[in-house]
DNA sequence: GTAAACATGTAACAGGTTACATGATTGT
DNA sequence: ACAATCATGTAACCTGTTACATGTTTAC
């Protein structure tokens, strides 16, 4: 259920159509989150028929701009104060490594040397972004400064673990 | 379709029915990948249909035993050296974070401090699953200390970033 | 005898992806 | 005029969860 309250969470401080929505899940969410065009549409068909949030202006092109109501901003917090997050079990990444067996040791070596390398560019690419984003002393910096401080650490622990773990396997001969 | 790769790689050095990779789906990969008894239950018999697995033994209680044939194996190859892992988007826990701002600084303190002890506990019970384990010099030993060891990196980072977040949270006043 | 463990299967539903489908508006 | 962008919607399909349903074997 975490795409309906992402959305209401984008709503909190704007209102916007579903397009504008799709443009911030592939922005500012996209680190976090990640939800398709026919996902975001219908969910905000459904979110309005429970009357979470409503239509509050129509623009050309048949735009819907939708708000946030007083249910819908009851639902939020409710959320985020009496449910228990959810915990990934699930790392496809470490799945693979757990078969290594069954590839050749440089297969394996390969395998990991690729997962450093796109450890690298992801970390470069958020240090990238961190760097362009202007922080200011809004709720939203506070906590997005959290939310990338995250990335950065588990990017550097994710590489430094995968440079580690090409030098664990041992080449026959 | 990793659900399909985890089957096949766990019956590389075994024979196993359902129950069985149930039972291993909920120890050795416990922290890896989650599936449901009805979901290998009918992938089973999917990949039975397909070839890439078949019953070689039948016991008691209608258990089947299936073996991994060599199509299998080959599309287990295919899959660990010829396709692109896939990154997981999704974050609850940061999703969360982000929003934090709708709810109260005191609520949001409540949140990371919630955060830091789940990953404490996490990070103790893996230890502590560490130190059961009798690691041997096996491609399974090899890759799974690992993957182990990629796990208590990742709990050790998350608890200190947790315990860093509750101090970045100004209280009013 | 009976409880625990073994063992498999199916149905309903929720969440997510890909592809198809359509059309309006804006900028050059 | 034409391309790019804005804007929404739907259908088919796949993956995963929860719940129901059934029956056997083993250990005490």
């Amino acid at each position: 259920m975490s795409l309906r309250h992402a959305l209401l969470g984008l709503l909190v401080d704007r209102s916007a159509s579903g397009y504008d929505l799709l443009k911030l899940f592939n922005t500012s969410l996209s680190n976090v989150w990640s939800a398709t065009q026919s996902q975001i549409y219908s969910e905000l068909n459904k979110l309005a028929d429970t009357g979470l949030i409503a239509v509050t202006a129509e623009g050309p092109r048949g735009r819907k701009q939708y708000s946030l109501t007083d249910e819908g901003r009851t639902e939020l917090h409710r959320w985020m104060t009496q449910t228990k997050p959810q915990r990934n079990w699930r790392s496809e990444i470490l799945l693979r490594v757990f078969f290594l067996g069954v590839v050749t040791p440089e297969e394996a070596r390969d395998y990991l040397a690729v997962l450093a390398g796109l450890f690298a560019d992801d970390a470069e690419a958020l240090r990238e972004l961190d760097r362009t984003i202007e922080w200011g002393d809004d709720d939203l910096s506070v906590y997005g400064k959290i939310a990338m401080e995250y990335g950065l650490r588990f990017n550097e622990m994710r590489l430094r673990w995968a440079e580690w773990a090409v030098e664990q396997v041992k080449m026959p001969g």
